[in-house]
DNA sequence: TTTAAATTAGACCCTTTGGTTCAATTTGGA
DNA sequence: TCCAAATTGAACCAAAGGGTCTAATTTAAA
C-alpha cells in the first residue's frame, strides 16, 4: 500500500536508562514475535483470508486492540510474518558451501532440509502457499536475492562435476528436486499421513524417510 | 453440511422427447463445466476464501443468479470442483501398470506426471493448496481409495525390486518423490520462472526439465 | 403459440470482519 | 508516589460478501 515502515508499529521508547530500554525493547520484541508465531500457524492452516485478526489475537493470548498496536493492519502483520520467514527459509541455502565432498554436502543439505520440513512445517506450508498463489509478495526477493543465491550454489555444482565428482546434471533442476521433495513431507504431510499413517515427528519415519531421499536423488549421481 | 445431493442443484428436465433431454442435459452439463473451470482457476490464484461468487460467475460469463441456481452455495460449488479434481488427478497412477520394464514405466510416468502440471497447472494448484491446508475435503479420500490405490502400486515395485529389475528403494518414497517433483512444476511455477525466466510452456524447457527428472529419480535405480 | 425451463438484474438482508476510537486499567521504572 | 507506556474491553463503523427473493425476459421444445 504505502510506505513500508507503515506496515509496523515500530514504538520508539524514550526517556528510559539504556539497561532499561533494551529490556523493554526486548520484552516488545517478544511479543511482537509471539504474535507472528500465532500467524503464522493461522495462516498456515486457514489461509490469509480464511484467518481472522481476532484469531490470532486470542491464539497470541492478547487483545485484539492490542494486536492492531503493534501492527498496522492484518496486511502488515502477514507481510512481516512473510518477509521473516523467506529469511529463515533460504538460510540452509547459504551454508551450502564450496570444496568438500559433494556427496556428503548433498546428503547434509537434504538432512537439513528435511530437518526443517519436521521442525518448521508450518513456515513450509505459508512460503508454498504465498508462492503457489503467485507470490505477489515474494515475487521480488525471488527475482533477485533468490536467483543470485541459486547462481552461486549452481556455479559450485557444476565445479564438481567438471571436477568428475559428480556426474553431470543440471544444477537448477538438481536443487528444485532436493526442495520439492523435502518441502513436500512438510506440505503434504496430511497426505502422507493419510497413505503411512506416520509423519516426519516419528523419528524412525523421519530416519527411513531421509535415508530414502538421499538414497533417490544422489543414488545416480556418484561418478562411475 | 446436510446432505452431499444438497451441493448440487440437479434439475430434472420432465416432460421432454428423449432425445431433447439428452441435448438439453448435455448442454447444461456443459455450463456446469464452465462454471467449475472457472471456479477452479480463480479458487487456484487467490483461495477460496479470496474469491468471490461474483468473480467466478463474471468469468464464466453467466449471472451471479445463474450461478446460484447450478450451485446451491459456495461451498457446494467447490465441493463439486475438488471432487472432480480429484478424479482427474489420479487417473494417470491407476494406468500405471504390471510388467513391463520398470525405468521404462516409471519413465513414462514422469513423464505423464510432467505433462500433467504443463497442462493443468491450476488443478495442480488448488489440489497442492487443499492438502497443504489440511485437506478437509479430501481427507477421506486419500485414506482409503488413495491409500488402496498406492499399496497396490506399491506391491508392483516390490515385484520389480525382487526380480532384480530395479535397486531396492521404499516404493511409497519413490511415489511421493516422483510426485513431489513433478508438482512443484507446476505449483512453484512462479518460483521457477523467477529463477530460471522460464516455464514448462516453453517446450525447449520442458524436454530438458522432463529429462533431468527422470535422471534423477531413476539415475539410481537401475540394477548393477 | 404455449409452456416450462433457463437466465438475468437488482433490490435486499444478514453476518463477518477489518479497523477506529476511547475511556479505563494495569504495569513497571524513576 | 508519579508517569508514560502498555493493555484491555467495548462500542461502533463501513465495506464486503454470501445468499434469498422476485419480477421480468429469453429460449426452445411441443
Amino acid at each position: 500500500m504505502s510506505k513500508s515502515e507503515d506496515q509496523v508499529n515500530t514504538k520508539t521508547v524514550r526517556a528510559f536508562s539504556p539497561k532499561t530500554q533494551k529490556r523493554r525493547e526486548k520484552a516488545l520484541q517478544e511479543k511482537r514475535t509471539r504474535i507472528m508465531d500465532a500467524a503464522l500457524s493461522l495462516f498456515a492452516k486457514n489461509g490469509v483470508n480464511g484467518t481472522t485478526v481476532e484469531q490470532v489475537s486470542e491464539l497470541a493470548n492478547v487483545s485484539k486492540s492490542n494486536l492492531l498496536y503493534y501492527f498496522k493492519s492484518k496486511e502488515g502483520l502477514y507481510l512481516s510474518v512473510i518477509t521473516h520467514l523467506l529469511d529463515v527459509w533460504l538460510t540452509p541455502l547459504q551454508s551450502f558451501s564450496a570444496e568438500q565432498d559433494p556427496i556428503e554436502t548433498l546428503s547434509d543439505y537434504i538432512k537439513v532440509k528435511l530437518e526443517m520440513s519436521r521442525d518448521n512445517p508450518a513456515e513450509s506450508k505459508l512460503f508454498c502457499m504465498e508462492v503457489v498463489q503467485g507470490a505477489p509478495l515474494l515475487i521480488k526477493e525471488l527475482e533477485t536475492p533468490l536467483k543470485t543465491l541459486l547462481d552461486a550454489k549452481s556455479a559450485v555444482i557444476i565445479e564438481w562435476i567438471e571436477a568428475g565428482k559428480l556426474k553431470p546434471v543440471d544444477p537448477i533442476h538438481l536443487i528444485f528436486s532436493i526442495w520439492a521433495i523435502t518441502q513436500h513431507y512438510a506440505d503434504f504431510s496430511v497426505q502422507i499421513k493419510a497413505v503411512t499413517g506416520k509423519d516426519l515427528s516419528d523419528p524412525a519415519f523421519f530416519e527411513s524417510t531421509l535415508s530414502d531421499i538421499q538414497h533417490i536423488i544422489l543414488g545416480g549421481l556418484k561418478p562411475a
